[in-house]
This record gives C-alpha cells, sequence and structure tokens, in this order.
DNA sequence: CTGGGCAACTGATATTTATCATAGAATAGG
DNA sequence: CCTATTCTATGATAAATATCAGTTGCCCAG
C-alpha cells in the first residue's frame, strides 16, 4: 500500500503543500512521522515549542487558548488536510494555542526542517504559504467582528452552520463531527449553561434537531436569518 | 532633500521593506505616489480592490469593518511604519476593512506590481513577509480571545494600554493619539456610552486621567491588574 | 446489574451591557 | 462672537448573559 508516500496523499488536496516539488515532497514524506491519537488526548499545549508541523489526515482537532479567567476559546477546528503548527514554525516562536483531538485522529508529524528547507529554497511555495495565510488573516477579522458585534444567539446559530458547512452531516441531517455543548460553548465564547439554554430553546423552535448527543440543522434559512441578525 | 526616497526611508524602520534589495527599493521608490490624507478622510472602503498597498510615514489610520448590526468595529490602527492592504494585495481579493485616517496622515502608496514583482524574485522578502503575517496571526488569535472572553472594563483598560504601548505618550503623560470616546468604543466592541460610563468611572478611582479629549494612564499597576482580571 | 462520575439540563438570581432619552460641553464655521 | 452640530455625559430601564445550585439521565467499569 502506497499510502503512506506524500506525494500520493498530500499533493493535490493539501493546501499549501501542493506547490513543492516532487523532490521536497519526497524529502518530506521520508522525513515525516505518523501519529495516532485518540478523542481527547492532547498534540500539543500553549506555550511549547513546536519543532515540525502536523497534517491532520483523519478526524478534527481542537486548537484553544486559556484565558485569564481559567476559560478555554476554541480558535480554530482543523480537519483533514489542514496544516497545524505552521504559523509557529515560520514565525519561530512558540505556540499560543494547545491542541487537542476532539475525535480519534490521524496525522503526519513533520520536522520543520522540511518545512524550512523549502521555505528558503522554493519561492513558489513561500508564496502559495503566504497566500494562505493573508486569506486567513482576513478570517481572522471577520471572527473578531462576529465575536464582538453578535449576540451569543447569533453566534451559535453560525457555530451550526459552520459545522454543517465544514465537516459535513449524515444521511439523517446529523452532523459528522459531535462536539460537546462545552465544547460549542467554547467555540462561541460564552458560558456552557447558556449555550445549552439556547441550544434547548433552538431545538424547540424548531431551528435545529438533536439526538443524543448528535445534533443537526432542521431549518438552515432561518437560522441563517438568525445569524444575519433578524 | 532626499526624505522621498525609500532607500533613506523606509529600509530600516520598516517592517518586510526591509528585505528587499536594493534594485527593488528603487524601483518602488520610482513608482509610488506619496499622498496627504487629513483627519477624518477615507483612505479606502470595504470592498475595494486595491491596486497597491501604502505605507504609513506619518498619522495613524484605523481599520475596520462594518458589522451587519450597522456599528463599526475597529480591528487595527496602523501608524509610521505599518503597511497597510498588504493582506488584500498578496490574496488578490478585494478588501475587507475600510480605512480611515484618525490624525493626519502622510503615506505612500506602492503599485501591487512593484510588490508582486519582489514577491516573486526575492525569497527572502517573500519569506519576510510571510513572518510577519505569521506574528499578526498569532497576535489576532489573542484579539479573539481577549474579545470573547474579557469584560469590557477588562478590554478598555487593555486599550488604554495598547494606547500607551504602541503611540506614546507626551511630556504630561498624556497619550499622543487622541481617540473619541466612539472609536474607543469601537475598538472594544462596546456600545458607545457603556464605554463613556467605564472611563468616567476609571476616572474617578484614579486609574486614568482626562484633560479634554486627552486621555493617559494615571496608574498603571492598577490598570493592568484590573485588565488582567483582579 | 449497579453505583459513581460526568454531561446535559433547569431554575433562581445577580451582574453586565445595551438602549433610549435627555442635557450640558466643546467646537467649527460663518 | 454666535449658532449649529457633534461629542461627552448621565439617568432610567430593558435585555442579555453569567453564576450558583441543584436535578436528571446516561454510560461505563467493576
Amino acid at each position: 500500500m502506497e499510502e503512506g508516500r506524500c506525494e500520493n496523499c498530500i499533493i493535490r488536496q493539501f493546501n499549501s503543500l501542493r506547490a513543492m516539488s516532487k523532490e521536497e515532497l519526497k524529502k518530506v514524506s521520508d522525513s515525516k512521522v505518523t501519529r495516532v491519537i485518540k478523542k481527547g488526548e492532547a498534540l500539543f499545549d500553549e506555550g511549547d515549542k513546536l519543532n515540525g508541523v502536523y497534517c491532520v489526515r483523519n478526524g478534527v482537532s481542537k486548537l484553544s487558548k486559556l484565558s485569564p479567567n481559567g476559560k478555554d476559546q476554541i480558535v480554530k477546528l482543523a480537519s483533514k488536510g489542514q496544516v497545524i503548527g505552521q504559523r509557529s514554525v515560520i514565525a519561530e516562536e512558540s505556540t499560543n494555542l494547545s491542541a487537542e483531538a476532539v475525535s480519534d485522529m490521524e496525522l503526519c508529524f513533520i520536522p520543520k526542517e522540511s518545512i524550512n528547507s523549502a521555505l528558503s529554497n522554493n519561492p513558489n511555495f513561500t508564496l502559495e504559504v503566504l497566500r494562505h495565510m493573508a486569506h486567513d488573516l482576513k478570517e481572522a477579522d471577520d471572527v473578531i467582528v462576529n465575536m464582538s458585534q453578535k449576540t451569543v444567539k447569533q453566534r451559535i446559530a453560525e457555530a451550526f452552520l459552520y459545522l454543517k458547512n465544514n465537516f459535513g452531516e449524515d444521511e439523517d441531517g446529523y452532523f459528522t463531527l459531535t462536539l460537546s455543548r462545552e465544547d460549542i460553548a467554547n467555540v462561541v465564547g460564552t458560558a456552557t449553561e447558556s449555550a445549552i439554554r439556547i441550544i434547548s430553546e433552538f431545538k424547540k423552535k424548531g431551528l435545529i434537531k438533536a439526538s443524543g448527543k448528535k445534533l443537526g440543522i432542521a431549518d438552515e434559512r432561518k437560522l441563517q436569518e438568525l445569524a444575519d441578525g433578524f
């Protein structure tokens, strides 16, 4: 089986690595280490020095930051095809985030040397990473605006739409990715109880549906309207 | 007077342009256009296509985004030495922000061709921009956490510290940069009245001082403690 | 099958923040 | 120097959200 080779795996679907030359990819592939992480296990902690990046092959990881008041804020959910830790490696700083698996994961660890050598030798790759990062930065602006201007209800509605659009749903219309209420609260930056209350309310109003731990969207149109502020 | 040449102006102090070669800087210098903008005037609006970047030579600009509910959220304050619009130029997307001068400004407009040519020909420059952007992205995470986890009081305290640390103060201890209460409210993402109330409260408690429109810090230690949540 | 532990839930209450209304202070332009 | 307009300020009130306390239900290890 050849799935272990980056040339066959990463190239097309993954964001910036696709700009690597065949040779570079071979090097990456030879130096990488595959890791399996169980749901709930940590990938790294805030303040750690990363000596490489992680490329997600399967599963989802939450990237979060502990706020001074002791609450976790989830800044990003990284799934298949996304690269974790590139910012720290590129800026040569320690991480400001911690990463934990929210589902069982399989990922490839790529030592920073491989990345750095590609960065200094392959301008196309660098430019590709740069473009990608410029885009991320614009998205971060949107998040900042949403966080500071939208109500908790609106943010939860958005989170539901986000979960559908980014991780998909099963044949019954439930999200592929199951998050605890606490995680949802940490995504939108609110108290767990508040999140639970609003989720119950949405369910009563027929905007969303819930079955056990599974969540899903029942009325996307209305949910979108709510997220947009009507 | 030779202040008009980038070789003499930009090189040392400005973030990523310093990685340009002498030749590139000459090209930039020849293609750039100096603009003077009065306080309150707009540089560009949300959705505009930028065909270049602005390098701030003097004064301060607020970069903001209109939220669906009609309020402005100030995402960044750019001052001397900072480059505005690079993200849009690099990602080849239209801006998601609008820029307006909060004090009289002098800036250089650099056509995107100069930037793009340097990006594709000078890997060092690209890498430098990339590093810088990676750093910005980490800062954006911090902003997100602050916005979603801290109270309005804490955020206003932080804003005051930020104003001091980034723009300095005069001999009497008042901020060099004077912002309206509305602007401050838009930086921390709250209602103008709430910002005013909290500023009054801080003043009564001796944490800050105000004289006319001028604002300053009176007790930095306590203000910092408050921002950190005590 | 069963008790312990944890996640989900609910109620009561306190706190924070927004909104509406209004008035005084400052400021720019004629 | 005056007036119109914008900025700052403050009160009253409503709405949103957090906090504390307690209950239920579920899952899993023994």
